[in-house]
DNA sequence: CTCTGGATTGAC
DNA sequence: TCAATCCAGAGG
């Protein structure tokens, strides 16, 4: 499989949010790789209330406005990281975030990383963005503003075969108050992983 | 400088 | 239903 290239995050922002669905999420980490398959994001637009990027550019959300194929990673509630991948040529500052996935490599340590069991089901490791940030070792400190189109690098987006049009679902947002009437959350219908509450 | 309010989660 | 826990960003 191939590392997604830049070009595919210069697509229209909603559109790669929806091709995300089904595409490989790869960390490597000293103890081994950690992959899982991307089944639920949301998009971040501009002129979009709810986007860190609404008010233009600021020091925190610098790396939306940069360039594509890069992570921007912040602190949610002062709690749980958030990934999201840049979209849009460099200046323009939207993002697409990455909200759940299903655990397919290197189960034990991302249970480890979640301090969940070692029994506990594929399901709960990353059903929500600040469980997929802790599964998958995702910092600010390690991975803000980096270069996810990088073969060699740490965390990175491996191709796969597209999720047919009749297994996604397109909904509204998760957790805004601003914005909350744009559908612009995509995941893959039945899969147990997608984030509820 | 102070103050407010989150793109969440898990415990109560 | 609520606290945890941090800090960006707005307003003085």
């Amino acid at each position: 499989m191939t590392v997604l290239p830049r070009e595919f995050y210069l697509q229209e922002t909603c559109a790669v949010a929806r091709e995300l669905l089904g595409k490989t999420l790869v960390r490597q980490t000293p103890e081994g790789p950690l992959a899982g398959t991307i089944v639920e994001t949301e998009a971040y637009l501009t002129g979009d209330p709810a986007s860190h990027a609404f008010r233009g550019p600021t020091p925190r959300n610098s790396p939306m406005f940069g360039p594509p194929g890069h992570a921007y990673v912040y602190l949610s509630y002062g709690v749980h990281e958030m990934l999201n991948l840049v979209t849009g040529p460099v200046g323009v500052g939207e993002a697409v975030l990455i909200r759940a996935a299903w655990p397919t490599e290197g189960l034990p340590l991302l249970r480890a990383n979640r301090r969940l069991p070692p029994d506990a089901p594929a399901r709960e490791i990353a059903s929500g963005p600040g469980k997929l940030a802790q599964a998958f070792g995702i910092t600010r400190a390690l991975f803000n503003g980096s270069d996810i189109c990088n073969p060699s690098g740490q965390l990175m987006v491996l191709d796969a075969p597209p999720v047919p049009g009749e297994e996604m679902v397109q909904t509204t947002r998760i957790g805004i108050t601003k914005g909350a009437e744009s559908p612009w959350r995509y995941y893959i219908k039945d899969n147990p992983a997608v984030s509820r509450r």
